[in-house]
DNA sequence: GCCGTTTTCGGCCCGACTGTTTTCAGTCG
């Protein structure tokens, strides 16, 4: 079981525990481990045997026996002693909008609402308004977020909403008096997926009313949820929710602070402030006196919030109470990877199997890109609907190349493939033309539903043939369409560690693989990364930019990442370690 | 249920908006 699945479950608990009205700080408990656990880099299941459960930050012992519980038998006691009274269809209601736990348990008790179904039913029937401190509206809005929970996917890629956002920007900025206006969120902190879209703008309050119509008026807007003096919410066509806050200059940087999250940053940040007799709230830092009464002292900068409560600035990716906090007070942050230290591409494809473009071109655009030197990694035969090269035509390409470094005006072009690992985990080329070869890739691309055992010891056989340099797209995600193959993501590292083989972050922003946990995983255990965009077309090359993302997600430095290194001589023999190479 | 510059008990982040109410509970982020 991964740790995600136990994560699951963790929250789960917590939802049903919450409609049956336990007490919440210990239904807090569950969802900060729950969380902690999906940013953990060890698996809970070595945990457990190594009996270290309770050294996970809020795990003490109550959770670390639900932890167990869960590993063995998917759920806990918690869900068995509520079960009676809280059906687990009742999850499902309280995902609607405006439907809480305290909403959900009436309904089940009065109306005797089990699931989504029988919501519907009792809301159409007209039963809803007839319920304590519930009207024709709440009905209404409970029959409209019924429909958008069936139609809405949930959380988008995060590059699919970002262009709207950037849009939305632009509206604001150009309404007179606007003093700033940034996004923050989820997109900010560049997770891989976004929930919904959080805007924040700086005007003084008699701008604010102008700033809200700006995002009313936008025709990519299809409703507003609320509306109020300093908050608006709509959806847009496409499904996403966009939060504007307006706040005052020197309240922006609080804001900012508080908007950007995550959440449990945001409540580790206050606790922390707390302690220290102060508050921060997305006004400002105040100082509390022993009276009670608050002085403001801080807030138009985001550095404000953190040096009132001793810390340096943290950078947004890190914001997810996995241990940066502490980090930040031991001056141990990482120095984070940055877009400017990746000096060239080395995954890359051409019109030789399924790319859009020439060899000459491809390296164009990575010069363009100012780098230093791309590889060109077309695919092997048994791809076949990439039409994948034999050694023949390998080896013509192979010759083409060295003709095109010939006239390349300052960038090196690399040779390699982008090789497939064959079911039993053989290497879908001759190993005398790998061995040739700047740059090998090995992917999976079939066979992904082999059995966990299977597809790890498939990878790790081509991980210790001593012919390959990176492990493409590990996992073998798609964000939102494929989920990874079952693979122990903790061997596969361990193995690229003994053999210094490196890992791709896959750039291509519905990879986005390594994860960012994983990255870290693999930082931890030595691994050196590569960020590739796996491009097929020139203009490919531009989504480098998420692949650094999620390097800084986990938390990944300059000497980190392979790429990062200028010289192409010097880069190889990194690459290489001690692998020979014909050349 | 967890945790400790509040330390083994007594706390646990903070505020906006809605819909239903005549003062606030519930939801959301």
């Amino acid at each position: 079981m991964e740790n995600v699945d136990v994560a699951r479950a963790l929250s789960e608990a917590a939802d049903l525990m919450e409609i049956a009205g336990e007490n919440a700080f210990k239904i807090r408990a569950l969802r900060n481990a729950a969380q902690t656990i999906e940013g953990l880099t060890e698996r809970l299941e070595s945990m457990a045997e190594a009996g270290a459960l309770q050294s996970i930050p809020g795990v003490g012992e109550g959770i670390a026996t639900r932890i167990r519980e869960i590993l063995r038998t998917g759920s806990t006691h918690d869900v068995a002693a509520v079960a009676p009274s809280v059906p687990r269809g009742l999850l499902e209601v309280m995902r609607v909008e405006g439907v809480g736990p305290k909403t959900a348990k009436k309904l089940h008790d009065e109306l005797g609402v089990t699931d989504l179904a029988s919501l519907e039913a009792a809301a159409r029937a007209g039963k809803v308004r007839g319920l304590d401190r519930m009207g024709e509206k709440k009905e209404e809005k409970i029959l409209k977020g019924i429909e958008a929970f069936r139609t809405r996917s949930g959380r988008y890629p995060a590059y699919q909403a970002y262009p709207y956002a950037i849009t939305a920007l632009e509206r604001l900025r150009a309404v007179r008096g606007v003093a700033r206006a940034e996004f923050a969120g989820s997109l900010r902190r560049c997770a891989e997926t976004v929930g919904d879209l959080d805007v924040l703008v700086a005007a003084p309050d008699a701008i604010a009313p102008a700033v809200m119509a700006a995002l009313v008026e936008w025709d990519s807007v299809s409703e507003v949820i609320a509306r109020g003096d300093t908050k608006t919410s709509v959806h847009l066509r496409n499904g996403i929710q966009m939060d504007l806050r307006v706040v005052p200059e020197e309240s922006f940087g609080a804001a900012l602070h508080y908007f950007t999250g995550s959440k449990t940053h945001n409540v580790a940040i206050r606790d922390r402030a707390k302690r220290m007799g102060l508050k921060v709230s997305e006004w400002g830092v105040f100082r509390v006196t022993k009276s009670g009464e608050e002085e403001r002292i801080s807030g138009a900068e985001e550095a404000d919030v953190f040096r009132e409560v001793g810390l340096p600035w943290i950078p947004p990716e890190l914001r997810e109470n996995r241990g940066e906090i502490e980090a930040a007070e031991k001056g141990a942050l990482p120095t984070l990877v940055d877009l400017g230290d990746v000096r060239g591409d080395v995954h890359m494809h051409t019109r030789e199997t399924d790319g859009a473009a020439t060899i000459e071109e491809m390296a164009a655009a990575g010069r363009e890109r100012g780098y230093r030197y791309v590889a060109i990694t077309d695919h092997s035969q048994s791809l076949t609907v990439a039409r994948g090269m034999d050694a023949t035509r390998l080896r013509a390409q192979m010759a083409a190349i060295d003709a095109a470094n010939a006239t390349s005006h300052g960038i090196r072009i690399f040779k390699g493939i982008e090789v497939d690992v064959l079911g039993d985990g053989a290497l879908d080329m001759d190993s005398d033309v790998l061995a040739d070869l700047d740059v090998v890739i090995a992917s999976v691309h079939s066979k992904m539903s082999q059995p966990r055992e299977e597809m790890t010891h498939r990878v790790v056989r081509a991980i210790e043939s001593g012919l390959v340099d990176v492990v493409g797209h590990p996992t073998g995600r798609i964000i939102g369409r494929r989920s990874a193959f079952e693979v122990d993501v903790e061997r596969m590292i361990k193995a690229a560690a003994s053999h210094g083989v490196a890992m791709e972050i896959n750039a291509y922003p519905d990879r986005l693989d390594l994860s960012d946990v994983h990255a870290h995983m693999a930082k931890e255990m030595g691994v050196k990364i590569v960020i590739s965009t796996d491009s097929h077309s020139p203009r490919h090359l531009d989504l480098v930019r998420w692949g650094v993302s999620t390097a800084r997600r986990g938390w990944l430095e300059k000497q980190d990442v392979l790429n990062t290194i200028a010289e192409p001589a010097a880069f190889l023999k990194a690459l290489h370690g001690p692998r020979k190479r014909g050349r």
